[in-house]
RNA sequence: GGUCCCGUCGUCUAGCGGCCUAGGACAUCUGGUUUUCAGCCAGAGAAUCAGGGGUUCGAAUCCCCUCGGGAUCACCA
């Protein structure tokens, strides 16, 4: 049974890269038929945020990567809440002490400050010194009687190798005395993430544990972790992270990182993913655009690559326009209605639909471009020569008909009538109606507007 | 700094020893359609495959070194 899962930390607004590595745990194990898992790792009780959670899943639900199992929709494995599951790492971590696995420090912060300043300064690795180590038994036993505060640290031996096999770039090899003694249980007994993934995963049946490439430095720990329990390891995947355009971590100071950003810009969920997974990962025929569920019949850790691929929002963009382009007109007259919480008609937003699909690239495009179908804009400052306006209002007065192609056939007379240039002219006429020098077809948009608001709109000016 | 990962057009990538005088997409530029802007159509430029050594009849593809970039080194995840 193929179990993957999200371990997510809810410390803040939903993260694309997050979004990122969801999409590729839901598809592999829907394309296996598995089950795919969101967990919450909320074992900093200073970083949770309250409504982090709910927002998580409000994320999961706009994109449709409903989870199988978590916290709204329990299932055999839960909690799935890792504050509720503090009993179970107690014991797990007390396994290992038992096992001489992990050991009792009670080391003050200070002294560990002190030590990692010292290493830092001679320029080695800051690791823990393995000072309580070789506390005796009954040391220990007094001072956990005398109820002195501990954490329980990870045993890391000596000059051996730790091995670990990435899915994406082989075998991985790592040397102990590059690991340190992780904290695997915090004085306010909660557990750091290594014990509490390790312990869940494994409880959780995970099959593959997904996650970004960040990670993989530390996997030794977990490695040794498995080992020590006698657990079966499941398959490792360190998925590549996104970077911004100078190759770091993508970051908001560089990029749009919030899913509320995307959602707010008017992107299509299902166009997001489309675009996310086409980094690190390519259709075998070179496809660009396609569907979730045609990834999910394609998709195979095996074939992302391992480069951290920079985020284009151009090419975000260009995807989404296509998506618009290819909508049926009135889904995307739903969809902006929509987007704009309903406040235009939706009667005038449906005509505008044919003219301004082909112009959009997000939701957010469509105001700017269509504001003055639902009032009147004037900026006169784009008006050159406003000497014929009123010629232009008698005319338009004449045209029984109000048609487009009627309309533009009374107009294009009137320009020959004035002998003015047909650019100039149309541009003035557009700058009247409008209010702006770019816009839709105009003779299209006067006909959506109506002769009377038309007319009223040259009156005003003229 | 130690450790680990990575390195094909500006960007996302195809490529898995001969089909590569390196293909596609976005972006850029040019022309066409045109009453603006888009869209559409046509075309162009853009990677000495990070560099240097090997291996081989033959290397973007295999090996080694160098360089470059990134990640990580908390009682954070």
């Amino acid at each position: 049974m193929i179990r993957t899962r999200a371990a997510i930390s809810p410390t803040g607004y939903p993260h694309i890269g997050t979004i990122y590595q969801v999409l590729f745990d839901y598809a592999f194990a829907h394309k296996h038929k598995g089950k795919f898992i969101v967990r919450i790792e909320d074992t900093d009780k200073e970083r949770t945020v309250a409504d982090a959670e709910e927002k998580v899943f409000k994320a999961l639900d706009w994109f449709k990567l409903v989870e199988d199992e978590s916290v709204r929709k329990t299932g055999p494995y839960g909690p799935y809440r890792q504050s509720d599951r503090l009993d179970i790492y107690k014991k797990y971590a007390q396994e290992l002490i038992n096992k001489n696995k992990a050991y009792y420090c009670f080391c003050s912060k200070d002294r560990l400050d002190e030590i990692r300043q010292k290493l830092q300064k001679e320029g080695k690795p800051p690791m823990y010194d393995k000072h309580c180590l070789n506390l005796d038994k009954k040391t220990i036993d007094q001072k956990l009687t005398n109820k002195e505060s501990y954490i329980i640290r990870l045993y890391v031996p000596k000059d051996i190798k730790i091995k670990i096999k990435d899915e994406l770039r082989g075998e991985v090899i790592f040397d102990s005395n590059s690991v340190d003694d992780q904290v695997l249980l915090k004085s306010d007994g909660y557990p750091t993430y290594f014990l509490a993934v390790v312990v869940d995963d494994h409880l959780m049946e995970i099959s593959h544990m997904v996650r970004g490439e960040e990670w993989l430095t530390s996997s030794a720990k977990i490695v040794l972790l498995y080992e020590y329990f006698g657990w079966e390891k499941p398959v490792f995947v360190h998925t590549p992270i996104i970077r911004n355009p100078d190759r770091s971590k993508f970051s908001k100071r560089q990029g749009h990182t919030n899913v509320s950003w995307y959602q707010e810009q008017g992107f299509f969920p299902e166009v997001i993913l489309n675009y996310l997974a086409l980094m690190g990962w390519s259709h075998p025929q070179g496809k660009e655009i396609f569907t979730l569920d045609e990834f999910i019949k394609l998709f195979d850790f095996k074939d992302i690559s391992p480069v951290g691929p920079v985020f284009d929002l151009n090419k975000l963009e260009w995807m989404n326009g296509v998506h618009i382009r290819e909508s049926q007109d009135s889904n995307l007259k739903t969809q902006i209605y929509n987007f704009y919480q309903k406040k235009y008609p939706v009667e005038l937003i449906e005509k505008t639909i044919p003219l301004i699909k082909e112009r959009i690239k997000k939701l957010s495009d469509y105001l700017p471009l269509c504001e003055f179908f639902f009032k009147p804009i004037h900026d006169l400052s784009l008006i050159k020569d406003r000497s014929y306006i009123k010629e232009i209002h008698k005319e338009l007065e004449k045209v029984s008909d109000w048609k487009a192609d009627i309309i533009g056939e009374s107009m294009q007379a009137l320009v020959k009538k004035l002998n003015v240039k047909t650019g100039e002219f149309f541009m003035t006429l557009r700058v009247a109606i409008t209010g702006k020098k770019i816009s839709p077809p105009l003779n299209k948009s006067m006909e959506i507007l109506g002769k009377e608001e038309c007319l009223k709109r040259l009156g005003q000016l003229g």
